[in-house]
DNA sequence: CTCCTTTACGAAGGAGCACTTCATTAGTAG
DNA sequence: CTACTAATGAAGTGCTCCTTCGTAAAGGAG
């Protein structure tokens, strides 16, 4: 008996009622009475009275009705998404992403601004701040709007918030990022690993949709992991999981330097640009440069052949950088992991992109206001 | 909103307060009425109903009430666990045990049966009919008496029950132990992978109680491994889940060579014994045989800090042949795991022992009926 | 332009479930 | 034997959902 089952009132039956019909508003875009009712299985009057309660309460709102339909018009109700909106920051080592979306994860505006590695933390921490004021400003919002911000940067996360360890942003190491952020911005703040951020973009809207169990492998100059389990990102008793590639005996840490590495790379290309250089190559055929992908799928093998035996996940989806060239990687990574692994998972390559991450760190804002709002524990709030 | 949430009807409400009712007496042994009802949190009156639909479904049976209270004694009620047997069966290499319990999970008998790991398919399947036979008789219920017959054995078992690969038992590879069986017993049949079955019983009353995020390592002459997330067994989408002792870089698969090779071992030892002896030589201070024991856990190590960076577990547990000797294995590992992952986890020995397997099978039975019929996906059906 | 068909809306009446309250019952303690 | 304690059972109330039926508002045919 798992899910500490709960029984109770009759208010609580009609709680239940009403969460499923936001949650089947949500799914389904604009619904009339009689369509709402039918999803989630109550007669029409209650459906009403449901409606009626959830206009009350400010979650519901009505559209105008569809055109071109016999008989009399049905009114039209929708999921008021814009009752909060929320905000989704991805602090990368190169660049600082913001988004703002609505309560249904929608994305209303973006912004980004590069930054440096070993840009100093007060310059990285303005930069944020202009970052996400630029995107509120954008999408014509102030902070006010905003219920909830979730941060994605690189490096080992506390369960509260703070910045264990990173080494690609040298400034970061103990830093307390969600209390900065918290006295930042007057509204909820969650702070996480950007590789679960995007394995959760990745399954919510992107290459893993509709698959419960995924490892997500970010292959890149630098490595990160993440792992969706019954289709929840695992995040650890210390929100530590996904931290394989700090296992020497797991070759991910440094596969990247068989690419960034390779003798046909020409003098002078800045080390950002080597890895892809001979990835291209390696597209066009070039057998130095398809020898070192050789050896660097040879390392990748070995973590990914780990995580693959361990958990037996459906998909396992190629993020990050160098999943832009998941067409040279993908066909040598299956053919180790068929001969390592016991079920071939499936093997795909992101389709989110570089967005990856300030969309996961949306989407982690949805699942924050879904657990607060919308569930059987606490009743519904009025929304604002 | 990942739980799809139903609401719908007042006798849905019933439905609820009837799971939790079970659910109440089921954790708590006899209550009364009073008890019961403050326990579901519903009025005294409503439970007084639900306790008397669960009475003439056959679910629930009155007990004698309790002596020497004050005032009015109170009719007491208690989960009726006899309505159902389960039968849990482990087949190994050298034994096959079976176990009888009710459909809480306790354990009324228990049989065993030496086989080896080469004896011919006939003969073991013919032990495994004994095996069960004998535990039946002993706990005076017939094949008739039992919902479910839970089987756990070494090995990769696909989604339907066949086993994919056994490396222990020669003639399993490729058996369809399901469907051979069912063919045999007229009753649920499950078939398991033993690891996640003793993964299961220290999570359901070992070692990791109450624990939400495990990872279980069998340590013997052969490795396994099993994942608990979320408080729930990791099977993987094709059941192949905890392999990762098949990845030589995990340096899992012949880590136990250390110890079975040791220079101390008397000649003529035979080698099931062989392990222990080092383990047991180690305890006492032998210099060559504490090598031994280091070369082991520098092994175990490797793939045992794989799955705790990946999975960042709140517990380890040690189970199999050789966690008796937890108190030699686990300081030297704990030290290994401090140097290797960032948060370093609760490291436990098995509470549980040989009788791991088959109790974890008991308890696999039961969540199979919880399912099957606890659940409100379903209605409730009457008992027998 | 009117009438008919189609579809949605709204009100009324009924059933099921849980709650509170209170008189009654069956024990123990003195 | 009486007082006290605690559970029981019955009665009455309120809430939520259901079904049913008359009404309202649109498009299309004549």
């Amino acid at each position: 008996m798992a899910p500490t089952l709960r029984g109770g009132d009759l208010s609580r039956l009609r709680q239940l009622n009403v969460l499923t019909a936001i949650a089947a508003l949500r799914a389904a875009g604009p619904l009339t009475l009689s369509a709402l009712a039918e999803r989630t299985g109550l007669s029409r009057p209650s459906t009403k009275e449901v409606v009626d309660e959830l206009m009350t309460l400010g979650w519901v709102e009505e559209t105008p009705p569809a055109q071109g339909t016999v008989g009399r018009p049905a009114r039209r109700y929708r999921f008021r998404a814009g009752s909060g909106y929320l905000v989704g920051l991805d602090i990368g080592g190169h660049n600082i992403r913001a988004a703002l979306a609505d309560l249904n994860g929608v994305i209303l505006s973006e912004t980004r601004q590069p930054v440096e590695p070993d840009t100093p933390l007060d310059e990285r921490l303005a930069a944020i701040e202009r970052t996400v004021a630029s995107c509120l400003a954008l999408g014509g919002k102030t902070i006010e709007d905003v219920w909830v911000l979730a941060a994605g940067t690189i490096g080992v996360i506390t369960p509260e918030g703070r910045i264990l360890y990173c080494a690609a942003i040298p400034a970061w190491t103990g830093f307390d990022l969600a209390g900065h952020l918290r006295r930042l911005f007057p509204c909820d703040v969650l702070v996480e690993n950007d590789s679960r951020l995007a394995a959760r973009a990745e399954a919510v809207r992107g290459a893993a949709r509709d698959v419960d169990d995924v490892v997500f492998l970010h292959v890149g100059r630098r490595m990160g992991a993440a792992v969706i389990i019954d289709g929840k990102v695992h995040r650890g008793f210390g929100t530590a999981a996904g931290e394989i590639a700090m296992l020497p005996q797991a070759r991910l840490f440094d596969a990247s330097r068989h690419l960034q590495s390779c003798a046909i790379i020409p003098e002078g290309t800045p080390p950002a640009d080597a890895a892809g250089y001979t990835l291209a190559a390696a597209r066009a055929g070039d057998p130095v440069a398809l020898a070192a992908v050789e050896r660097y799928v040879d390392d990748l093998a070995v973590g990914t052949s780990a995580m693959v035996l361990l958990l037996d996940p459906q998909v396992v989806v190629l993020g990050g950088g160098f999943s832009r060239s998941a067409d040279v990687l993908l066909p040598p990574l299956r053919a180790r992991l068929e001969r390592a692994c016991i079920r071939l998972p499936d093997l795909r390559a992101s389709t989110l992109g570089d967005e990856c991450v300030v969309t996961g760190a949306i989407d982690y804002a949805v699942a924050h206001v879904d657990a607060q709002h919308f569930t059987p524990d606490a009743p519904l709030p009025t929304a604002r």
